[in-house]
RNA sequence: UCCUCGGUAGCUCAACGGUAGAGCACCCGGCUGUUAACCGGGUGGUUGUUGGUUCGAAUCCAACCCGGGGAGCCA
């Protein structure tokens, strides 16, 4: 008798099986007890009678503590009485390991002790649900470009500079030279772009930034697509295809995971491309319209954008942002010099940017001068200047920021439970 | 870095100038269908740290440490 898994149980109803796992809860009555056994794919509610197993094993059970490591034998039982449906009359309990005091309880802790017990907390059911949607996320990103023909280009890690001048970067000793853990896969994936027409990058990214906002983590994973010949509007369509494909895939796959985080499924369900598009200028009219007092010229704040995206009912598209508030490599509008064809992708629900793109600069004067105008050495850069010498041609890219999009799918209130291990400003253990 | 809220039993919290408490966890006992089971009993505290005010401080004051939320910055 081979082990079967709990979320296949169905298939074994009647028949007597083997699961392997862990004590979730125990409960007992006198001559019967009920012991909760969990083992990743599912809880089951094994149902243990005095009569109908040996004093030994009887006892065995009474003894067993949250999280003990268990092998159990039982029989495959339809019962209303059961949460999930089926539970499991016991007839046998191998104990693999008793164990100590369990610090996660069934009752409420705080997000602190929580997260110094991180280790543990990956257990709970909560924390499957949201971590399978991650997971199907990410298979949606994936299946998304591999049908879509991109082509998956690993970018460096440990770089020598910076993409974007301003943000702060973790410094690491490379061989007793400067080296930083990347922030961007961008400006090689331009490269590869150039070699391989469309293609993507998947990966951890790292900003030494101090936030300390529910949006931001220290270490974060970042889907950047890169497109070679597509422009702004391309770019886009991709970003809207892309984000609808896998709230779909999502809602289609991991419904059972949405309900038990309790999210509003109908709020997803409405986010069907097209997604609509309000430039800057139109962005800035709505926000002084709404009260909020800001120029023209002044990046938003998370309040802004919660009260933009507010007013749509699916993601909604920012474009046409000044040039001097965004990066060096954005490519300014030929008709209005004064803004750059790039976009930010809000969430709805107050989630924030899940999206930031651009065309980029493909003529190699004008990327010259912007090195120069942001302080960039030249030396570090040839090779990208390199891209606008052999063969330059228009190209587009985005950055989509997977916690982020994790969190708003999910409807968590924080980014830091859509990752296993998060790093925090304050936290890097465990 | 700044603003704001908080730190009391292993956990979640109460007591807000006058003997430090409850629920859960844990230990003992009871119960043949429990659903975060329930019922009875028990163990468990340098009230974040240091100093001050007071006859008396968990409580009031100051500094520091740690954490939650937010700002800036960004995905």
């Amino acid at each position: 008798m081979s082990q079967v898994y709990i979320e296949n149980l169905n298939e074994h109803e009647g028949k007597e099986v083997t699961v392997k796992g862990w004590v979730y809860n125990r409960r007992s009555s006198g001559r019967i007890q009920f012991v909760m056994v969990r083992d990743g794919t599912g809880i089951v509610q094994g149902v243990v009678v005095k009569a109908e197993v040996t004093p030994d094993v009887f006892a065995l059970v009474e003894e067993l503590t949250q999280e003990s490591s268990v092998v159990v034998k039982g029989i495959v039982r339809s019962d209303d009485r059961a949460p999930g449906g089926y539970e499991l009359t016991i007839t046998d309990l191998e104990l693999v390991q008793l164990a100590e005091d369990y610090p996660i309880t069934p009752k409420e802790h705080g997000t602190e002790f929580l997260m110094d017990h991180r280790h543990l907390w990956l257990r709970s059911r909560r924390q499957h649900a949201i971590l399978r949607v991650r997971h199907e996320i990410i298979k949606a990103i994936r299946d998304f470009f591999y049908e879509r023909d991109f082509v998956l280009i690993d970018t460096p890690i440990l770089t020598p500079a910076a993409c974007e001048g301003t943000t702060t970067l973790f410094e690491t000793d490379y061989f007793d030279d400067q080296a930083f853990l990347a922030q961007s896969g961008q400006l090689y994936l331009e490269a590869a772009a150039m070699a391989f027409g469309r293609v993507y990058c998947f990966g951890p990214t790292f900003r030494a930034e101090k936030s300390k906002t529910r949006r931001h983590l220290m270490e974060f994973w970042m889907l950047e697509p890169e497109v070679a010949y597509a422009d702004h509007e391309d770019n886009m369509r991709l970003q809207e295809d892309l984000v609808s494909f896998i709230v779909q895939r999502v809602l289609k796959h991991r419904r059972a995971e949405l309900q038990m985080l309790e999210r509003d499924i109908s709020r997803l369900e409405k986010v069907v491309v097209p997604f609509p598009r309000i430039s800057y200028d139109e962005a800035i009219e709505r926000l002084q319209k709404a009260g909020v007092e800001i120029e023209w010229g002044a990046d938003f704040g998370g309040g802004d954008e919660t009260i933009l995206a507010e007013q749509f009912d699916r993601p909604v598209f920012v474009h046409r942002y000044p040039t001097s508030i965004k990066a060096f490599y954005m490519k300014p509008d030929p008709e209005r010099p004064e803004v750059v064809l790039c976009d930010d992708l809000l969430a709805p629900e107050g989630y924030g940017e899940i999206i930031g793109g651009s065309q980029r600069i493909d003529e190699p004067e004008l990327l010259k001068q912007r090195m120069i105008e942001h302080d960039l050495a030249e030396e570090t850069y040839a090779w990208y200047l390199d891209l606008r010498r052999y063969g330059s041609v228009p190209h587009s890219g985005f950055g989509l920021g997977l916690e982020r999009t994790v969190a708003w799918i999910c409807g968590l209130p924080h980014v830091r439970e859509t990752i296993p291990f998060p790093r925090l400003i304050n936290r890097l253990y465990p």
